[in-house]
DNA sequence: AGGTAATAGTAACATCTGATACCAATTGCG
DNA sequence: CGCAATTGGTATCAGATGTTACTATTACCT
């Protein structure tokens, strides 16, 4: 006889958490805990685009949707790299600053600006994606076939739960 | 006929990232998606600490410390709190600074600073937990069991490929 | 014991980040 | 048309964060 969902998820849940009644122990607490592999993911992401070609975070998703979007709209930036306008304006204004980006006004609205990578700004892409594609396999590399594909699922749906 | 284990993870992780060649797809990569799922998570967590009860992240995480821990040492904290020293003194600092917690002097090695929470934090303490605990049972209740399984092998795995 | 090195914690400074208000350009509506 | 409202982007300032260097205390070494 199977037992019910709700019965299940429980279990699992305090699985997971290892809690009793009223305590948290926070080493075992998700949020924490993702919050603490993010955060090491993140730094070993980093050290592609940061210590390798000072960029910033912010700096470095921008430059992965110019590589993708050549002439792209200011505007559209933020929303496909989850940085606020102030980030992204930040960020663009790094980039051109080192010669891997320029701007343009859009012709017919002129409060708009268009960003586009400049040819050291492509080769710079050309060079970076290669090593941060290669970590990204290497960290997926520890998982099974398997793993990898219950964590994309699990990925979507606490995503779509939170929005 | 089974294929190899290595035949099969690439494959994952092509289902993983969508990615071809030389190009990468920022929503689809990997790092950049554990990113925003843990900023989404941390901020819907935060809702219940921040909003409501005023405290920081690094304060929430020492309270969550001292909860399971009274009488600890600050030079314990950074450990058990991924936090470090300078950002552990502030913390203390700020919860002292509102009646939550206490220090004094360890009475053999007058370097070192013993923290606890004061009536009025252990209080606090109580009322945040089970706001804390019921978000992270709401979330993990999007996945089925097996779904929690698998993810807490995977943050292992993962964590433990980083260290 | 005496002097050097190490440790716990913090002050002070530099930098980053976030929020607000602002300017310029454009749109919409009477 | 003309003027208020909206939009794209940025300057500016306040607060948060990271880094360095410093103080106080203890440990170590001969």
């Amino acid at each position: 006889m199977g037992r019910s969902g709700e019965a299940r998820d429980r279990e699992a849940t305090e699985r997971m958490t290892a809690q009793d009644g009223g305590e948290l122990d926070l080493q075992q607490y998700f949020p924490y805990r993702l919050a603490r592999l993010a955060e090491q993911v993140s730094l070993a992401v980093a050290e592609v685009y940061s210590e390798r070609f000072a960029l910033t975070r912010q700096e470095w998703r921008v430059l992965a949707i110019l590589g993708v979007r050549p002439q792209i709209a200011t505007k559209e930036i933020g929303p496909l790299t989850t940085l606020d306008k102030m980030q992204v304006s930040r960020a663009v204004q790094g980039l051109q600053s080192r010669g891997i980006a320029s701007r343009k006004h859009h012709p017919d609205d002129r409060r708009e600006l268009i960003v586009a990578l400049t040819p050291a700004g492509r080769a710079l892409y050309r060079k970076i994606v290669p090593f941060a594609l290669a970590r990204e396999t290497e960290l997926l590399g520890v998982l099974t076939a398997e793993e990898v594909k219950v964590l994309d699922r699990v990925m979507h749906k606490l995503s779509a739960a939170l929005s």
